[in-house]
DNA sequence: ACCTGAACACCGTTCAAGT
DNA sequence: ACCTGAACACCGTTCAAGT
């Protein structure tokens, strides 16, 4: 049973593996259980961030040795995909009922955004392999439904779903660690723009004012505007 | 000249702090500059992924001291910053002359992510704070000058260039770690799709074959063009 | 004035030894 | 059969001591 190359965590050959061990895996009554060291995890991640998920700190918290942690997990990346797929879950709230399909999937998508950017200490860990974790799997099947009940293609439909999950995503990674909307911040960017070079940076120079003060909502507006536009003229 | 607060590498504040900084710095000459230290880290980072740029490692490669890095550079993560500003200056090349905008826009976007689908180290460091690194910088002035000269307000040119720069960065961050073109990666993807339960997942299980060969070519693709038809419409 | 060996306080992971 | 103390081989960072 012994792997010599281990499957890396978050692939498809990982994630068929864990769930195919799923059932037979011995299920005795133990305080520490895959769940809680997954939820703990979860929670450590999001109220302090990914520095401080350390085994050690995460064994203190569960009360049980650092080696422990390894009978149930068999690596901090490991843990980190379970716990992001519960993440994941929590982000993925159902879109109130009775709104068209465009509302529909704008509610999505601002909810989503709206939960990462309340814990910017998952999105790092937002990678192409969170894609194939169970909550990431209900969320697709949803996702393909709706854009395969208004007329799209499987095709068309997957592809449309990835595309704003990924505006989404990189909405948040692309704004990680600047407060665009602090006027403390804004002010520190309009001095940075206005000392720039006006031979080599004269747009910037000029309208130092007017961009120091553009936030990250305008660009994720515009980019889902135009994402929901492009499905609109698709059907005609 | 002490900050009892440390200023967090990639900040308006640090950039500027850096730049009124880089000019009464001693020049002396000698063989380890901060040049040299961003670029030598640049290419292990590069080479042989983010956990093996370890100031050891680099100190190693440079035949210093660790200590020594630590004269020209206050932490790990400053330089990890500043690496990063190389990384989007090798990226960010120029686009070719005589296409019209939107070919160019589009050249542009699938140049820069091709760059970092080369180099998918780098891509957890592209942050928000990234945005404000000269080399940034003047890939935003261009992207400004080009929306500003078909028409758009400076408002409007930044969400664009910005919605596009975001959606690149989220295409490749979210795609990070699955190679979605590779057989044996799609034959594993099919099999996790056909053994979910179809009551929970109808169309996964149902379209497991189409849906396992699909790849963020597509996503890509989708999301660019919607993009652009957005800046069309507004034009007109 | 400049550089660095050696230390400090941490990591993730393993395994022999306990119960 | 299950758990864990203690170790291993690393980290980033600091600073007294060298030249």
């Amino acid at each position: 049973m012994e792997d010599a190359t281990p499957i890396r965590a978050g692939t498809a050959a990982w994630w068929l593996a864990r769930t195919a061990n799923a059932d037979d895996r011995p299920r005795r009554r133990r305080i520490l259980s895959l769940d809680l060291i997954a939820d703990t995890a979860l929670s450590v991640l999001d109220a302090e961030g990914a520095e401080a998920l350390t085994m050690r700190r995460l064994a203190q918290q569960l009360q049980c040795s650092q080696a422990s942690l390894y009978r149930h997990v068999t690596s901090r990346d490991e843990l980190m995909v379970l716990a992001m797929d519960r993440a994941v879950g929590l982000g993925l709230e159902p879109p109130p009922e009775g709104l068209d399909w465009r509302r529909t999937v704008e509610w999505q998508a601002h909810s989503f955004r709206d939960f990462l950017l309340a814990h910017p200490g998952l999105v790092p860990f937002l990678r192409g392999t969170e894609r194939l974790s169970p909550s990431s799997l209900i969320g697709m099947e949803h996702s393909l439904g709706r854009f395969i009940d208004i007329g799209l293609s499987v095709r068309e439909a997957y592809a449309t779903a990835s595309a704003f999950a990924t505006f989404v995503v990189g909405s948040v990674q692309f704004n990680l660690g600047v407060d665009t909307a602090s006027p403390m911040e804004q002010g520190l960017r309009r001095r940075l723009y206005e000392g720039l070079d006006p031979d080599h940076y004269p747009i910037l120079v000029a309208h130092a004012d007017e961009l120091s003060r553009m936030g990250s909502q305008e660009e994720f507006e515009f980019g889902l505007a135009a994402l929901l536009d492009a499905i609109e003229a698709r059907l005609r």
